[in-house]
DNA sequence: CGATACACCTGTGTGC
DNA sequence: TGCACACAGGTGTATC
Protein backbone atom coordinates (compact mmCIF):
# COMPACT_ATOMS: atom_id res chain seq x y z
CA UNK A 1 0.00 0.00 0.00
CA UNK A 2 2.31 2.44 0.73
CA UNK A 3 3.57 5.51 -0.52
CA UNK A 4 3.31 8.91 0.78
CA UNK A 5 -0.54 9.42 -0.26
CA UNK A 6 -1.13 5.96 1.14
CA UNK A 7 0.33 6.67 4.23
CA UNK A 8 -1.19 9.69 4.78
CA UNK A 9 -4.16 8.26 4.07
CA UNK A 10 -4.18 5.81 6.42
CA UNK A 11 -3.17 8.32 9.06
CA UNK A 12 -6.31 10.27 8.05
CA UNK A 13 -8.25 7.06 8.47
CA UNK A 14 -6.86 6.41 12.08
CA UNK A 15 -7.65 9.11 13.53
CA UNK A 16 -11.58 8.85 14.87
CA UNK A 17 -10.65 5.51 16.39
CA UNK A 18 -7.22 6.64 17.66
CA UNK A 19 -6.61 10.40 18.25
CA UNK A 20 -7.26 11.57 21.83
CA UNK A 21 -7.95 7.85 22.44
CA UNK A 22 -6.46 5.66 25.28
CA UNK A 23 -5.10 2.08 24.09
CA UNK A 24 -6.15 0.01 26.94
CA UNK A 25 -4.37 -3.43 25.56
CA UNK A 26 -1.73 -3.55 23.10
CA UNK A 27 -2.15 -7.27 21.71
CA UNK A 28 1.68 -8.55 20.21
CA UNK A 29 1.16 -11.30 18.43
CA UNK A 30 5.09 -11.87 17.47
CA UNK A 31 8.70 -10.90 18.13
CA UNK A 32 8.91 -8.47 15.37
CA UNK A 33 8.82 -7.02 11.79
CA UNK A 34 11.75 -6.29 9.87
CA UNK A 35 13.34 -5.82 13.72
CA UNK A 36 12.71 -7.28 16.82
CA UNK A 37 10.09 -4.78 18.39
CA UNK A 38 11.04 -2.76 21.43
CA UNK A 39 11.40 -4.48 24.97
CA UNK A 40 8.49 -4.29 26.76
CA UNK A 41 6.18 -3.11 23.91
CA UNK A 42 2.83 -3.81 25.09
CA UNK A 43 3.19 -2.81 28.66
CA UNK A 44 4.82 0.49 27.05
CA UNK A 45 1.41 0.59 25.26
CA UNK A 46 -1.03 -0.53 27.48
CA UNK A 47 -2.73 2.53 28.97
CA UNK A 48 -1.58 5.71 26.95
CA UNK A 49 -3.66 7.86 24.85
CA UNK A 50 -3.09 8.62 21.57
CA UNK A 51 -1.94 12.72 21.70
CA UNK A 52 -1.85 13.10 18.11
CA UNK A 53 -1.24 11.40 15.06
CA UNK A 54 1.64 12.86 12.44
CA UNK A 55 3.18 11.56 9.14
CA UNK A 56 6.92 11.70 7.99
CA UNK A 57 7.89 10.84 4.94
CA UNK A 58 6.65 7.06 4.75
CA UNK A 59 6.27 6.64 9.00
CA UNK A 60 3.24 7.90 10.99
CA UNK A 61 4.21 8.83 13.89
CA UNK A 62 1.64 9.02 17.02
CA UNK A 63 2.51 10.95 19.95
CA UNK A 64 1.56 8.98 23.49
CA UNK A 65 0.61 10.59 26.59
CA UNK A 66 3.42 8.64 28.16
CA UNK A 67 6.00 11.00 26.34
CA UNK A 68 6.85 8.22 23.81
CA UNK A 69 6.47 8.18 20.37
CA UNK A 70 5.41 5.09 18.63
CA UNK A 71 6.67 4.89 14.75
CA UNK A 72 4.98 2.85 12.18
CA UNK A 73 6.14 2.05 8.52
CA UNK A 74 4.06 -0.42 6.06
CA UNK A 75 7.06 -1.46 4.30
CA UNK A 76 5.93 -3.12 1.00
CA UNK A 77 2.52 -5.10 2.10
CA UNK A 78 1.80 -3.33 5.46
CA UNK A 79 -2.08 -2.14 6.00
CA UNK A 80 -4.23 -1.59 8.60
CA UNK A 81 -7.45 -2.41 9.27
CA UNK A 82 -10.26 -0.68 12.12
CA UNK A 83 -13.26 -2.75 13.37
CA UNK A 84 -16.01 -2.25 15.43
CA UNK A 85 -18.13 0.31 13.55
CA UNK A 86 -18.46 3.69 14.58
CA UNK A 87 -21.79 3.83 16.77
CA UNK A 88 -24.36 6.18 14.77
CA UNK A 89 -25.66 8.40 17.91
CA UNK A 90 -22.59 8.03 19.70
CA UNK A 91 -19.31 10.19 18.09
CA UNK A 92 -15.81 8.80 19.09
CA UNK A 93 -17.70 5.25 20.51
CA UNK A 94 -17.35 2.10 18.72
CA UNK A 95 -19.17 -0.87 18.70
CA UNK A 96 -17.21 -3.82 20.61
CA UNK A 97 -17.87 -5.89 17.38
CA UNK A 98 -15.28 -7.52 15.69
CA UNK A 99 -14.21 -9.83 12.75
CA UNK A 100 -11.88 -12.74 13.64
CA UNK A 101 -8.11 -11.94 13.96
CA UNK A 102 -6.39 -12.07 10.23
CA UNK A 103 -3.35 -14.36 9.26
CA UNK A 104 -0.46 -11.64 9.35
CA UNK A 105 -2.26 -9.35 12.16
CA UNK A 106 0.87 -8.73 14.15
CA UNK A 107 0.17 -5.98 16.48
CA UNK A 108 -3.85 -5.69 17.34
CA UNK A 109 -4.55 -1.95 19.46
CA UNK A 110 -7.89 -2.43 21.67
CA UNK A 111 -8.74 0.79 21.84
CA UNK A 112 -11.05 2.14 25.22
CA UNK A 113 -13.61 3.46 23.07
CA UNK A 114 -14.21 0.29 21.34
CA UNK A 115 -12.32 0.21 18.30
CA UNK A 116 -10.18 -2.04 17.17
CA UNK A 117 -7.20 -1.29 14.95
CA UNK A 118 -5.06 -4.55 13.43
CA UNK A 119 -1.51 -4.05 11.94
CA UNK A 120 -1.51 -6.45 9.31
CA UNK A 121 1.72 -6.78 7.42
CA UNK A 122 2.82 -10.40 5.49
CA UNK A 123 5.54 -9.49 4.06
CA UNK A 124 7.07 -7.87 7.24
CA UNK A 125 9.34 -5.16 6.01
CA UNK A 126 7.41 -2.95 7.70
CA UNK A 127 8.53 -1.53 10.97
CA UNK A 128 7.40 -0.53 14.56
CA UNK A 129 8.98 1.14 17.37
CA UNK A 130 9.00 3.44 20.26
CA UNK A 131 11.34 6.46 21.25
CA UNK A 132 11.34 9.37 23.43
CA UNK A 133 8.97 12.04 21.88
CA UNK A 134 12.05 14.49 22.27
CA UNK A 135 14.81 12.46 20.68
CA UNK A 136 12.37 11.44 17.59
CA UNK A 137 14.47 13.68 15.23
CA UNK A 138 17.47 11.87 15.91
CA UNK A 139 15.77 8.36 15.68
CA UNK A 140 17.75 6.56 13.06
CA UNK A 141 15.06 5.55 10.71
CA UNK A 142 14.46 9.68 10.54
CA UNK A 143 17.13 11.15 10.92
CA UNK A 144 19.00 11.19 7.28
CA UNK A 145 15.52 11.38 5.70
CA UNK A 146 15.54 14.43 2.88
CA UNK A 147 12.60 17.15 2.82
CA UNK A 148 9.12 16.33 2.59
CA UNK A 149 8.14 17.07 -1.10
CA UNK A 150 4.81 18.52 0.19
CA UNK A 151 7.15 21.24 2.59
CA UNK A 152 8.42 24.73 1.72
CA UNK A 153 12.17 22.98 1.65
CA UNK A 154 11.30 20.86 -1.67
CA UNK A 155 11.56 22.70 -4.05
CA UNK A 156 13.49 23.16 -8.25
CA UNK A 157 16.71 24.71 -6.24
CA UNK A 158 16.89 21.87 -3.80
CA UNK A 159 16.70 18.98 -6.46
CA UNK A 160 19.36 21.17 -8.59
CA UNK A 161 22.02 21.33 -5.24
CA UNK A 162 20.90 18.04 -4.74
CA UNK A 163 21.84 16.27 -7.78
CA UNK A 164 24.38 18.15 -8.77
CA UNK A 165 27.28 16.06 -10.44
CA UNK A 166 25.07 12.85 -9.81
CA UNK A 167 25.60 10.35 -12.46
CA UNK A 168 22.99 8.27 -11.16
CA UNK A 169 19.63 7.92 -13.11
CA UNK A 170 17.34 10.59 -12.27
CA UNK A 171 14.52 7.12 -11.27
CA UNK A 172 17.07 6.20 -8.36
CA UNK A 173 17.75 9.08 -7.26
CA UNK A 174 14.50 10.11 -6.57
CA UNK A 175 13.65 6.87 -4.95
CA UNK A 176 16.30 8.21 -2.43
CA UNK A 177 14.96 8.94 0.49
CA UNK A 178 18.07 10.90 1.84
CA UNK A 179 17.00 13.75 -1.22
CA UNK A 180 13.35 13.73 -0.92
CA UNK A 181 11.22 11.59 1.50
CA UNK A 182 8.22 9.88 0.90
CA UNK A 183 8.48 8.61 -2.94
CA UNK A 184 8.31 5.54 -4.28
CA UNK A 185 8.03 3.68 -7.44
CA UNK A 186 4.50 4.53 -8.80
CA UNK A 187 4.67 8.27 -7.73
CA UNK A 188 8.78 8.75 -9.34
CA UNK A 189 7.25 7.24 -12.56
CA UNK A 190 4.19 8.69 -12.40
CA UNK A 191 6.01 12.63 -12.06
CA UNK A 192 9.24 11.79 -14.31
CA UNK A 193 6.15 11.05 -17.15
CA UNK A 194 4.53 14.34 -15.99
CA UNK A 195 7.61 16.23 -16.37
CA UNK A 196 8.61 14.51 -19.73
CA UNK A 197 11.77 13.09 -18.15
CA UNK A 198 13.07 9.84 -19.25
CA UNK A 199 14.28 7.79 -16.09
CA UNK A 200 17.45 6.65 -16.80
CA UNK A 201 18.56 10.82 -17.30
CA UNK A 202 21.29 11.35 -14.92
CA UNK A 203 20.12 13.57 -12.52
CA UNK A 204 23.19 15.97 -12.89
CA UNK A 205 22.23 16.86 -16.52
CA UNK A 206 18.64 17.95 -16.10
CA UNK A 207 18.56 21.77 -16.66
CA UNK A 208 17.45 23.68 -13.53
CA UNK A 209 13.78 24.91 -15.70
CA UNK A 210 13.36 21.03 -16.31
CA UNK A 211 14.01 20.46 -11.79
CA UNK A 212 11.18 23.33 -11.34
CA UNK A 213 8.99 21.89 -13.46
CA UNK A 214 9.73 17.76 -11.91
CA UNK A 215 9.73 19.30 -8.38
CA UNK A 216 6.30 20.98 -9.27
CA UNK A 217 4.83 17.69 -10.84
CA UNK A 218 5.75 15.85 -8.02
CA UNK A 219 3.41 18.19 -5.75
CA UNK A 220 0.73 17.69 -7.89
CA UNK A 221 0.92 13.78 -7.74
CA UNK A 222 0.96 13.47 -4.42
CA UNK A 223 -1.73 15.87 -3.98
CA UNK A 224 -4.22 14.22 -6.45
CA UNK A 225 -3.30 11.08 -5.05
CA UNK A 226 -3.77 12.07 -1.86
CA UNK A 227 -6.85 13.72 -2.58
CA UNK A 228 -8.16 10.28 -4.33
CA UNK A 229 -7.94 8.40 -1.31
CA UNK A 230 -4.34 6.86 -2.62
CA UNK A 231 -4.01 3.90 -4.62
CA UNK A 232 -5.15 0.20 -4.14
CA UNK A 233 -3.38 -1.95 -5.87
CA UNK A 234 -4.76 -5.61 -5.75
CA UNK A 235 -7.84 -5.15 -3.21
CA UNK A 236 -6.08 -3.27 -0.71
CA UNK A 237 -8.24 -1.22 1.75
CA UNK A 238 -7.64 1.68 3.73
CA UNK A 239 -7.86 2.25 7.08
CA UNK A 240 -11.76 3.34 7.06
CA UNK A 241 -12.66 0.34 4.81
CA UNK A 242 -13.15 2.16 1.83
CA UNK A 243 -10.21 1.72 -1.64
CA UNK A 244 -8.85 4.89 -2.42
CA UNK A 245 -9.03 5.09 -6.34
CA UNK A 246 -5.36 7.01 -7.85
CA UNK A 247 -4.81 3.67 -9.45
CA UNK A 248 -7.63 4.65 -12.33
CA UNK A 249 -5.39 7.62 -12.77
CA UNK A 250 -2.37 6.09 -13.08
CA UNK A 251 -0.53 7.50 -16.88
CA UNK A 252 2.08 5.12 -16.62
CA UNK A 253 2.57 2.65 -13.70
CA UNK A 254 1.68 -0.73 -14.48
CA UNK A 255 0.38 -0.02 -18.19
CA UNK A 256 2.94 -0.81 -20.47
CA UNK A 257 1.97 -1.19 -24.19
CA UNK A 258 -1.14 0.99 -23.87
CA UNK A 259 -0.16 4.60 -25.80
CA UNK A 260 1.03 7.49 -24.18
CA UNK A 261 -1.69 9.77 -22.24
CA UNK A 262 0.09 12.87 -23.18
CA UNK A 263 -1.49 15.34 -25.33
CA UNK A 264 -0.56 14.66 -28.94
CA UNK A 265 2.03 12.42 -28.36
CA UNK A 266 1.55 8.90 -30.41
CA UNK A 267 4.17 7.03 -28.42
CA UNK A 268 3.50 3.96 -26.43
CA UNK A 269 4.38 2.72 -22.68
CA UNK A 270 7.84 0.69 -21.96
CA UNK A 271 9.18 -1.05 -19.15
CA UNK A 272 12.30 -1.23 -18.59
CA UNK A 273 14.40 -2.67 -15.18
CA UNK A 274 16.72 -0.21 -13.32
CA UNK A 275 18.19 -1.29 -9.99
CA UNK A 276 16.18 -4.30 -9.89
CA UNK A 277 12.77 -2.72 -9.88
CA UNK A 278 10.52 -1.68 -13.05
CA UNK A 279 10.24 1.80 -14.40
CA UNK A 280 7.40 2.74 -16.68
CA UNK A 281 7.87 5.55 -19.21
CA UNK A 282 7.22 7.02 -22.43
CA UNK A 283 10.18 6.15 -25.02
CA UNK A 284 8.66 9.44 -27.26
CA UNK A 285 8.17 12.02 -25.04
CA UNK A 286 9.94 11.56 -21.77
CA UNK A 287 13.40 12.90 -22.84
C1' DC B 1 32.19 10.00 -0.87
C1' DG B 2 28.82 7.51 -4.87
C1' DA B 3 26.92 3.53 -7.33
C1' DT B 4 25.18 -1.03 -7.34
C1' DA B 5 23.72 -5.72 -5.62
C1' DC B 6 21.62 -8.15 -2.20
C1' DA B 7 19.03 -9.16 1.75
C1' DC B 8 14.71 -9.63 4.26
C1' DC B 9 9.46 -12.31 3.49
C1' DT B 10 4.82 -13.91 1.70
C1' DG B 11 1.41 -13.91 -1.81
C1' DT B 12 -0.22 -13.87 -6.53
C1' DG B 13 -0.27 -14.48 -11.37
C1' DT B 14 1.49 -16.96 -15.47
C1' DG B 15 2.96 -20.64 -18.28
C1' DC B 16 3.81 -25.43 -18.72
C1' DT C 1 -4.06 -29.70 -9.96
C1' DG C 2 0.88 -29.10 -9.29
C1' DC C 3 5.01 -26.88 -10.00
C1' DA C 4 8.62 -23.36 -11.25
C1' DC C 5 9.31 -18.80 -11.90
C1' DA C 6 8.78 -13.74 -12.07
C1' DC C 7 7.16 -10.10 -9.76
C1' DA C 8 5.13 -6.92 -6.04
C1' DG C 9 3.90 -0.28 -3.18
C1' DG C 10 10.61 -0.46 0.73
C1' DT C 11 15.01 0.26 2.52
C1' DG C 12 19.20 -1.01 5.43
C1' DT C 13 23.57 -3.14 4.67
C1' DA C 14 27.48 -4.89 2.22
C1' DT C 15 30.62 -4.32 -1.48
C1' DC C 16 33.19 -2.23 -5.16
Amino acid sequence: MPELPEVETVRRGLEPAMAGQRIARAEVRREGLRWPFPAGLADRLAGAVVERLRRRSKYILADLSTGETMLLHLGMSGRITISGMAAPHVPGRFHHHHPPVEKHDHVVFHMENGARIALNDARRFGALDLVATEALDSHPLLAALGPEPLGNAFSGAHLARSLQRRKSPIKALLLDQRIVAGLGNIYVCEALHRALIHPRRAGGRIGAARLERLASEVRLVLQEAIAAGGSSLRDYRQADGELGYFQHSFRVYDRAGHPCPTPGCTGKIRRIVQGGRSSFYCPACQK
